[in-house]
DNA sequence: CGCTCTGTTGACTAGACTCAAGGCTAGTGG
DNA sequence: CCACTAGCCTTGAGTCTAGTCAACAGAGCG
């Protein structure tokens, strides 16, 4: 179960509390791509855990411009940060087909009552979300194009990694998708994907991208997987 | 005590639980300007309580250019996000002269072990600064300079006027570190704020920055505070 | 008095955006 | 089986927002 993985990643769980969580996700549900789980200014009833796929959070301008603002792989608990709030404050939703399984609001804060252990782990996890949250401001903020997008293109490779160490193939996303989560145009990343993929630093089949030569991209991303914690590496 | 007074927006504390936090806060220290209380990279050992000031969240990319974060206002616990992990991905500084409280590690991580209360409450408090950081990406990756100035010191006021609600000077911000904020350049930074003033919108006076007009600011900056939750209005 | 920091201004540059068109593939319906 | 459509990707030309570089003014300070 990715979700308990994930979990005792950052910390010691007892076997009563992986029990609890296990009951909860008992049925899964098969989403396509580009559905919204959560929508920004609705209710949050429930936690959605993420089973297989790729999703992300993202905003919107008064513009109507999207900002992806992270993306989420096999084991991540897609809204937590709703969830004690109760409304959320931004959208979630698949990027590619995903499995997910929906856990009640009332389930979720009944757990942390009554199991102090998940709580912490729970805390742990949004803490671990926060600091890809900073990391991504300065990558928006203050880094050029080719090196914005080899970061992302880093971080991504390392969590799913790390969600999933069997895992073979690239990343399923459009250009357009990836001009959403670095704040660039779909153009302006096709042309910089083009000039990766001149430097043997990525290739592209169909769809999806993947790594060619981690180490330079690394350095070309200004890439530290520091701040990722225990997200990445198993 | 400002930092009880902000836990307690979040939710409910008992006596004992205040009592508690009151107990760790003892002492202060007064600190200058642009001084880094906790360094990226470095060990994260005590919790700084802001009592008094600005202080800024901030990372700095390869080329040496800076990011900040988040603003932090009196009341602020500054660096809860790296005290779980132990280590800082990120560097915590002053903007302007503060007072502060330094409160041990063993001391908070003894404090969520037995007050649950506080645990949820600490919990809470970072989702709030996730929160923060998130509306942070939309704003620097989707918005022009103009409307993401104009955010920014939106929000800023807010935050301020929430910490301490008798407040009635103006952002002590100079543009360099608006700059930061914004991701943008001082340079750049001076002429939008030459044209808000222009507009009638924010006044400058030695050094600081009073809004005019906060409504026509919040239209232009796309402001809506739902985001920030507790940290609006006290 | 000179130094540093902040703010200001002008001229120039460049990185990224916009607009527009066309190609490719997969899926759909006749 | 073939048109038709809808996404996604690609390319080119032109524009513009914001960055760069450089110089200077004023305030505060040792």
């Amino acid at each position: 179960m990715p979700i308990v993985r994930k979990l005792t990643r950052s910390g010691p769980l007892g076997e009563d509390d992986r029990a609890a969580i296990l009951s909860l996700a008992q049925d899964s549900v098969m989403l396509d791509a580009g559905v919204a789980i959560v929508a920004d200014g609705g209710p949050v009833d429930r936690c959605c855990a993420l089973l297989s796929g790729f999703a992300s959070r993202s905003k919107v301008t008064g513009e109507g411009k999207r900002q992806i603002l992270s993306l989420h792989v096999c084991g991540d608990l897609l809204d937590l940060h709703g969830l004690m709030r109760g409304v959320a404050d931004h959208d979630i939703r698949t990027l590619t087909p995903c499995r997910v399984a929906f856990l009640p609001r009332s389930a979720i804060l009944d757990l942390i009552d009554r199991h102090a252990a998940i709580a912490h782990a729970l805390w742990l996890d949004t803490l671990a979300d926060a600091s890809v949250f900073r990391e991504w401001i300065l990558n928006v903020g203050r880094r050029g194009a080719r090196t914005r997008i080899a970061h992302l293109l880093c971080e991504s490779a390392l969590r799913v990694a790390a969600a999933d160490p069997d895992a073979r193939s690239g990343l399923p996303l459009t250009q357009a998708q990836l001009a959403d989560a670095t704040g660039l145009t779909p153009v302006h990343v096709n042309r910089v994907l083009q000039a990766l993929v001149q430097e043997r630093l990525i290739d592209r089949d169909d769809g999806t991208i993947t790594i060619v030569d981690f180490d330079r991209l690394a350095i070309l991303g200004e890439f530290d997987p520091a701040y990722l914690g225990s997200l990445a590496h198993g």
